[in-house]
DNA sequence: CTGAAAGCGCTAACAC
DNA sequence: GTGTTAGCGCTTTCAG
């Protein structure tokens, strides 16, 4: 800027101005300010620019990793989210740090505020820092988390009914005549527990009892996955359905079971969570329990931009809804080896 | 910091040197201080640190949209390279500003890096503006693009072997006694031009032409891509093969053969391209050109670190490979309803 | 071992 | 209209 002040001839003061489009500036000197910042390819420096306005257009998205598994970033309704995040950040004019931290140390993310490097943040997901991120709200740290709406939060969250879709998924495959339905998933993470929730109380709400050795504590590996139930299946446990904690946990579960002789959908009734891109792709075409990505994004980014602004926005529920498609198509009344009732 | 050094009683040039790790600092007053900021939860401003420093540890990774069909961003490939690049610059110690760019205007990833935002940029594919990033690299912007390597380019590049990823794709099907092999993709982009040139090369060293109205040319939409293949099936035309131009488009080139009665494998064999997570899980599980997502994002912060210690670094061809898996396996003497020759 | 002072690139009063 | 000046939060000579 001092460069273009002493070539054009005028002060650096000018040179803001003119750059800035505040008027009271020459309209000649103006455009030949302006020409030579061009033609200069310069920029102004949004750092300095910051420090003097005191202001800062960047929020983070904190994508925590798992330290105990590995570190790679794969699951693609994560994936999905942050590529809307980016789109709705890009609109509001705001720009997207993008922090990898430990899940187990949440509370890092406010070091990125703290440093001046975003103005807020957006969590994916409150895995098991549930009191690190109230402790967080407390001291007044500006974030929003997608995940799971929590009895006691002090904290902004984000995120769909988990525990309807739970129910809804469960509700799904009792019509579909599934008496023997495993859920599939961590529930040490609130939303996979709030969606485990609601397959239960789809069991009560019939009078069922759900078969406690279905419940099957997962994390969202395949190959875990794939071993887990395998050994199910050698018990001999019966299962004609699966509520699963997401669409690649639902997809695993399918080639386990077809690798083992199962027809899906036939013996085995399948819903998934999430409704990536690719569970309508799948085959067979996966039924399962969208959660609307474009909307989260919106979603987080307003109540970002709300607390920005001063405000206390209050937590969003968005709606849930199951997507049928092949996968969960009614079981066969012999596919047990007796008598199932059908619908 | 003028904070502390009021409440610690020092100038604000001990907690300076205190907080940066400095020596020179008497041992009590550097703990008194790393106390108080502790409790305060301060943390050095990056922002003025940098300015003072003339330093940047922040890497603009440059995801581009085409403005024309929709700004979302979706593609599992892309994504996920996304997440390895994070990866990648999370240990190294840089931050990564996650940038959304009209894949017309790549030149605007420059604005990044001259507001100073960035030190260097990285961006996802090379769309169409090749001749933008020579003017570019040739201003001395300091990027490196994931995207095909060109004859005469002046920029930095990350890629595959396209052209051998293409051949070996098609060899591999010829190989399994496909004679009509469709080849589905845009070729708009470099590098998809390049896994066709290779796809064309199998079939002249196998003293073979491939059908010119076998060249689909599409840009990766489910529904184009559905659409599209209903056409040419319609039309009668032969088809036993297809060389797609990344996995989503296999997929939904096989949803759209079965739909219309085709079997995949038996009456068509389908190589995808990226091998992205799902395409194991997929039914039929795909066969395909991998891309090796962990290496490209290493290798991609590797290049911007090399350039950002002022060196220049050369351009780099990632290792492609075949995975075989079901959706190619041979195709059916009797499938085209006359003798073909089997392998 | 610590403080005073200058300055990174920029903007906003306040003069003229 | 344009220049002068002060200062955003920080680091680093240079003195003491």
């Amino acid at each position: 800027m001092a460069d273009i002040a002493r070539l054009v001839g005028v002060s650096i003061a000018t040179v803001s101005r003119a750059l800035s489009g505040n008027r009271g500036v020459g309209a000649e000197t103006r455009a030949r300010i302006e020409a030579l910042a061009r033609s200069l390819n310069y920029a102004v420096n949004v750092g300095a620019q910051n420090l003097r306005l005191k202001q800062n257009h960047t929020v983070a998205v904190i994508v925590p990793f798992d330290a105990i598994s590995r570190e790679h970033l794969s699951d693609p309704f994560f994936l999905s989210l942050i590529g809307s995040i980016a789109d709705a950040l890009t609109h509001s004019g705001y720009d997207m740090l993008l922090s990898r931290i430990d899940s187990e140390r949440l509370d890092l993310a406010a070091h990125t505020i703290e440093t001046g490097r975003a103005a807020a943040a957006i969590l994916i997901g409150q895995w098991h820092s549930h009191d690190q991120l109230n402790a967080m709200a407390q001291r007044g740290v500006p974030f929003v988390v997608w995940g799971g709406h929590m009895a006691r939060q002090l904290y902004v969250t984000v995120g769909t009914d988990n525990l309807h879709g739970g129910h809804l998924a469960a509700t799904h495959l009792l019509d579909q005549g599934a008496r023997h339905i495993a859920f599939v998933g961590d529930p040490g993470l609130p939303e996979i527990a709030q969606r485990r929730a609601g397959y239960l109380r789809a069991h009560q709400d019939r009078g069922l009892e759900a078969d406690p050795r279905l419940m099957r504590t997962l994390p969202f590996l395949s190959e875990r996955i794939h071993a887990d139930l395998e050994a199910l299946l050698a018990t001999g446990t019966l299962l004609d359905g699966i509520v699963a904690g997401s669409d690649l946990c639902a997809m695993s579960a399918i080639n386990t079971l077809r690798r083992a002789g199962r027809r899906v959908p036939g013996d085995v009734a399948v819903v998934g969570y999430d409704d990536i891109e690719l569970a309508a792709h799948f085959n067979p075409a996966l039924t399962t329990v969208r959660q609307p990505i474009a909307q989260a994004g919106r979603a987080l980014v307003d109540s970002v931009m709300a607390m920005l602004a001063g405000h206390r926005p209050a937590s969003v529920i968005l709606p849930t809804e199951l997507v049928q498609r092949e996968s969960s198509r009614p079981v066969r009344a012999s596919s047990l080896g007796r008598a199932k009732t059908g619908r």
